[in-house]
DNA sequence: ATTGTTGCAAACCATTTGCATACGT
DNA sequence: ACGTATGCAAATGGTTTGCAACAAT
């Protein structure tokens, strides 16, 4: 594993949860270290060669990648004023694993965005 | 419903299953059905803003569109194989809804996708 | 010296948009 | 005549690749 390549996963972790080449780039650059986005996108590619990653997709179809068995959470965005509060995934991943179950699928994953308004608007 | 809108609707009941904007166009023009490529995006765009059609993505990130019913259902997809089911999606909408409530949020909608490993795979 | 790593710029490809033409009422 | 629908060409945006400079063994 390259040098730069160890880089993107401490920013990864750093990032917390799922997270665009570009959303890593911009992470990186912004704490000065210094890299190119190709060499992002060459080490997402190394690393979900490896099984490090985990890819999915946004809605946009932007592909966006997490560490694998990272813990995660969810958000819950107000459409109004933007506020957004982090809930805990506990609930909805009981759920997702035995809905899941029910179809024979294993290893089962999820991305999950809430969104409404929130009290003050 | 616009004209070409109509006939991209019954160009995915001839196509079957999953489609790409792309697909739709060449099985169009094959066809003998004259249409631009532009018309077919915009079709499955209103398509989608009325819940005719699901949108998914390909691996590539490539977007997918197959006709659908009118209830609001999630996907469960195989990382390998591709293969797709749709979930009811009673329990997470109940279950957004009291999370939501305890932070205070009303009209609570969300967007969810699952992934895992299939029986076959 | 050889091999692998980096990053800029250009290429790529699905999708969207600007704009001028053609259609429907 | 008016608003809408259409499609070409150009723009967009995320991602990949060609290539030359660079570092490591």
């Amino acid at each position: 594993m390259s040098k730069s390549t160890t880089r993107v996963v401490s920013a990864l972790k750093r990032a917390g949860g799922f997270a665009s080449a570009q959303e890593v780039h911009q992470l990186m650059v912004r704490q000065g270290d210094r890299i190119g986005l190709t060499t992002i996108y060459r080490a997402l590619q190394n690393l979900l060669d490896e099984n490090v990653v985990d890819l999915l997709r946004r809605d946009g179809g932007e592909a966006i990648y997490r560490l694998c068995g990272e813990e995660h959470h969810h958000h819950l965005r107000c459409k109004r004023c933007g506020k957004t509060v982090e809930i805990s995934d506990r609930a909805i991943e009981k759920w997702a694993r035995e809905v899941a179950g029910e179809y024979g699928f294993r290893d089962v994953g999820h991305t999950a965005e809430f969104f409404g308004t929130c009290s003050e608007c």
